[in-house]
DNA sequence: AGCACGCCGACT
DNA sequence: GTCGGCGTGCTC
């Protein structure tokens, strides 16, 4: 009798073991998948070990119940799932979860690639996205690679020259500087040798812009890949990078990491400072740019970064050598050739040169655009009609039932709606505690921006665009789409526009309320704004007409606005030796134990129990337990702890001891985060 | 992650 | 006296 000890896609433990019946025995390797049950439930898992000794008391054990017709995922793929579970302090089972798609099944019969256009998954047939590529394979033919300019083909030169040495690399390069054409060359070179390609982007959204473009160039190699696809699909993908029978090249979101990678010649991380790369909301909370620099180590493959606005970890691996720099032919600062003027408003409003939330200033700008027939960008980190409701008399904010945030007033639903959990009511006409009326309304969102610029210009056409008038994806793509073709003036959006999009006639982008950006209680709130206020920089004046950003603040001395306007060497270096100071990454390294409870009680003899964990694990720079930022969320209440630790064996060690302290607790009251982004 | 077991309030 | 709330714990 054999048995194998395998994983499961489930947090409780790392390996289960389960009896190998005999007509299987043959089949079963490590690596390779099989069909068990828990409790009466199929799961697909991955086994581990074989071995003739169980652990566990024979009696109880099971046996496999089918395999799973794929080739056994490989000892680097397994590595890999050991390293994300050991770093970001979860399950082999949690970091498995992405590894085989639930879809994965046994096959009756072994599934064949057809002799052509299998697998073509690029093409909008089996992809359950919005149709981009409406053309069949056949209507597609290879297009030229892209020829690259001067610039373009230095950098390349570099990339290769430190590939060749073995080392990873930053590109940093602006919006519209021409990377994807430096990632495509590169991708078919990589191709052409016979190795695998993996192209990674932060967001949906980015993955069918990039995949309009890479389908051009490799109609038959190109594989999509991410959450939001059919189950077919994924299979679909699994299987063919699985069997490797001819190169691929996969597009896809973080999750693309897991699929059984063999032969990467390439990683690329497009857009490699993006938030969205983090994994929040379950385990493993991994980031995608820095997962995949473990891939590449475990497969031997160098990895590409790239940004227009790098993170600050990237600069400062960049700084300790772990990566290579390699400059698209400027500095971290040049935005497209835009200029920045600052608007001072309390300044501006003491003159009596503001109306509503703009500036004369502003309103000028705006109206020599409008003439010109150019188009203007507004943005307002924050969107409803009004951030809160405030009662002139006695001073009531209406909050939240369960988040105790304030709530935010929706002028088109006459409503106040809580923007951490949803919660919607209608709004008071009087104020609830002393009867006064009416109530005032504080900060204003992007709503009311846009009735004031409509009464401003009556004559523009004018759009919003945030997350209540984009909840229709129609909706979302009809405003871009116009937006783009110069069919509205003036749009009006929250950070949602700030990502990747061209507009051609666009010259002007204004900021209303910067100082909003830039006051989060956060430590990378800095790095945050000036990536943010530069991605808006780099939308205006693109091509041949010179673009303007103007920034309407309170906070006109503040350093990130100064940054823009008047960039100086070591402006960078300033920011991140402020991080050292205070012990912040990229310096040392945070992870955050997240405590939720709807009982006030609990949650504080949880914490204590925590709080003895801690003590005795050797961690010396605890914080906590704190309430976080948002102190109530969805009726629980929270308490955070944040440790601070380096990379360094010992705290690896530390790390684990603590993780195998902490895995008891359930998920639902504990959360486990390493290099949390808030 | 499910799902069963188990101990306290409103019902025939 | 039961039905059922979901809190705690087990799954090879």
């Amino acid at each position: 009798m054999r048995f194998v000890d395998v994983i499961i896609p489930l947090k409780f433990r790392d390996s289960v073991t389960y009896s190998v019946p005999e007509e299987l025995e043959g089949s079963i390797v490590p690596g390779s998948l099989v069909r068990v049950t828990v409790v009466g439930r199929a799961y697909t898992a991955v086994v581990l070990r074989v071995k003739d000794e169980p652990e566990f008391d024979i009696s109880k054990i099971k046996p496999v119940k089918e395999a799973v017709n794929f080739p056994p995922v490989t000892q680097a793929n397994m590595d890999f799932l050991r390293q994300v579970a050991s770093y970001y302090m979860c399950s082999l089972g949690e970091a498995f979860r992405f590894a085989a798609p639930s879809t994965v099944k046994a096959l009756k019969r072994p599934k064949q690639q057809a002799a052509s256009g299998e697998g073509d998954a690029a093409h909008g047939s089996s992809d359950s996205g919005a149709g981009i590529m409406p053309a069949s394979p056949a209507d597609i033919s290879r297009a030229e690679l892209p020829v690259l300019s001067p610039e373009q083909e230095t950098a390349a030169a570099d990339i290769r020259k430190h590939f060749a040495a073995g080392r990873n690399v930053l590109l940093h390069g602006v919006t519209g500087s021409g990377k994807t054409e430096i990632y495509i060359t590169l991708a078919a070179e990589c191709l052409k040798r016979g190795l695998n390609v993996l192209y990674l982007v932060p967001e949906i959204a980015v993955s069918r812009q990039i995949q309009s473009r890479l389908s051009g160039y490799f109609p038959d190699k190109l594989l999509v890949y991410h959450s939001k696809q059919t189950a077919p699909h994924r299979r679909e993908v699994y299987s063919r990078v699985a069997s490797d029978t001819e190169p691929y090249i996969v597009l896809g979101l973080r999750s693309a990491l897991f699929l059984p990678h063999s032969r990467l010649g390439l990683i690329i991380v497009d857009e490699e400072h993006d938030q969205s790369y983090k994994q929040t909301d379950q385990a493993p909370r991994y980031h995608g740019r820095d997962t995949a620099l473990m891939l590449g180590r475990i497969q031997g493959c160098p990895v590409l970064l790239g940004s227009a606005t790098p993170s600050f970890e990237s600069l400062y691996n960049v700084r300790t050598g772990r990566l290579e720099y390699v400059p698209l032919s400027h500095r971290y600062f040049e935005g497209g050739g835009s200029t920045v003027t600052i608007v001072d408003m309390p300044l501006q409003r003491r003159r009596n040169a503001v109306k509503g939330a703009f500036s004369l200033t502003l309103l000028k700008a705006i109206t020599a655009r409008l003439e010109r027939h150019e188009q203007v960008l507004v943005f307002r980190s924050r969107r409803a009609y009004a951030s809160a409701m405030e009662c002139p008399d006695c001073g009531f904010i209406p909050r939240c039932p369960s988040c105790n945030i304030p709530m935010s007033y929706h002028k088109f639903s006459h409503s106040l709606s809580c923007h951490w959990c949803g919660h919607t009511e209608p709004a008071p006409a009087a104020c609830p505690q002393c009867g006064k009326a009416p109530m005032k309304f504080l900060g204003d969102g992007t709503e009311k921006i846009e009735e004031e610029l409509r009464t401003f210009f009556p004559d523009a056409r004018i759009e919003r665009f945030d997350a209540d008038t984009t909840k229709d994806k129609k909706e979302e793509t009809r405003i871009l789409r116009q937006f783009s073709e110069g069919k509205i003036d003036i749009l009006v959006g929250t950070q949602m526009i700030s990502k990747g999009f061209d507009f051609k006639h666009l010259t002007l982008t204004a900021v209303l309320k910067a100082e909003a950006v830039t006051s989060v209680f956060d430590f990378r709130a800095d790095e945050r704004a000036l990536q943010l206020l530069l991605q808006f920089m780099g939308r205006a004046g693109r091509r041949d007409t010179p673009g303007e950003m103007i920034i309407q603040t309170s906070r006109a001395d503040h350093p990130v606005f100064r940054m823009l306007r008047l960039p100086e060497e070591g402006d960078i270096e300033s920011l991140m030796e402020e991080r050292r100071e205070f012990g912040y990454p990229p310096f040392t390294r945070i992870i955050r134990l997240l405590l939720k409870s709807p009982d006030k009680e609990k949650l504080d003899s949880l914490a204590k129990e925590v709080s003895d964990i801690l003590g005795k694990s050797g961690f010396r720079d605890i914080c906590g337990p704190a309430a976080p930022p948002v102190e109530k969320s969805s009726g629980e209440f929270l308490l955070q702890f944040l440790i601070k630790t380096d990379r360094s064996h010992s705290w690896t060690q530390a790390k684990s001891r603590l993780y195998s302290r902490l895995r008891g607790f359930p998920a639902a009251s504990l959360t486990i985060d390493v290099d949390p982004v808030f």
